[in-house]
DNA sequence: TATATTAGAGATAGATGTTATCTATAATTT
DNA sequence: AAATTATAGATAACATCTATCTCTAATATA
């Protein structure tokens, strides 16, 4: 049980999209290249950060991607919500339902019946996965950004602006 | 992403190894029965609790499965991570090092290297994990068994403690 | 001691999900 | 009109999950 690694490199560009100093929108290419990851992979993921409504294309030449919203309204948990879907990460198949006690009760043969909601199982991991997500929502884009500014060798910084900005033109 | 079903038939089990009124073991095949899943599927998941140690087995005849501590000592999380494995949901594959900053730098090339314990995207994403596992650590069988005996219909308990009884001679 | 019962290990197989690439299409700037 | 860029679709390798069947090892009981 892991989390895709989507996930990984949607933050990792969100941050580039965050913190590089330029107004224009950012391609593909060189985020996909910076990171040594495909470009049609990389529009992948990023489609789905598109659709989640995080970041905003701009297609066409100079096209590229820019953020939809300001970096302090875009968590950590809005990233992994729009990368691995809205499903909680546990998903109670109902096995109450299906038990002997209840065979033949109910015609309900779908995953998320009715007793889900009833079963102190699934409430207890949902309260669990719930504790991780609050804790995500307060991770935003911005405190990321704030965070990496003083904690990354200034050194780096440096070179991974000047790289983006000599590709950006 | 989500936690295999193993998860959630673990601890539908474990809730009835705490909860009958019987010294004896109780073996797969009523547990099995039950549920309605299959002996030898179940069995694979019954010897990952075994090895996680938190279930003793008694082979043979009359043999079967009983707690091998107290149900006080073992919670939701020891059971997440016998059937789930320890490795974090969230691996980091190291994007930083693989990026063209770094790029020749490191021969390591393997998905934990040193550089994933300095990534703060990697940091905060085990913290998040972090704050669903010390829930689940404060949720032990006992704590299942005296909210279940309260909060499950009287009836389905008799029902259900009658089958067993039943089965188990 | 022989037999029945039960856990455990191994092989296997279908379904699903992840990771990744390639191609073709639509939009838009120059 | 041409070049560039996002988007959608098809596809494939690979891993994991779910599940079953078979065979082996251990043990209580007749």
């Amino acid at each position: 049980m892991h989390y895709s690694v989507g996930v990984e490199y949607a933050l990792h560009c969100l941050f580039h999209l965050v913190s590089l100093p330029v107004k224009k929108p950012i391609g593909i290419k060189e985020l996909a290249s910076f990171q040594g990851v495909s470009e049609s992979y990389l529009s992948k993921i990023f489609t789905k950060l598109v659709k989640a409504g995080l970041i905003q294309s701009i297609p066409g030449v100079k096209g590229g991607y820019e953020l939809a919203r300001r970096p302090e309204q875009i968590s950590f948990w809005d990233v992994v919500e729009a990368i691995e879907g809205k499903q909680p990460v546990f998903q109670c198949r109902n096995v109450i339902a299906k038990s002997v006690i209840h065979a033949g009760e109910m015609e309900d043969t779908s995953d998320h019946g009715e007793s889900a909601a009833h079963c102190r199982i699934n409430i207890t991991m949902l309260q669990a996965e719930e504790q991780m997500k609050q804790f995500l929502k307060e991770k935003t884009l911005q405190w990321l950004k704030e965070t990496l500014d003083q904690e990354l060798a200034p050194e780096i910084q440096e070179k991974t602006k000047s790289w983006f900005l000599q590709r950006l033109g």
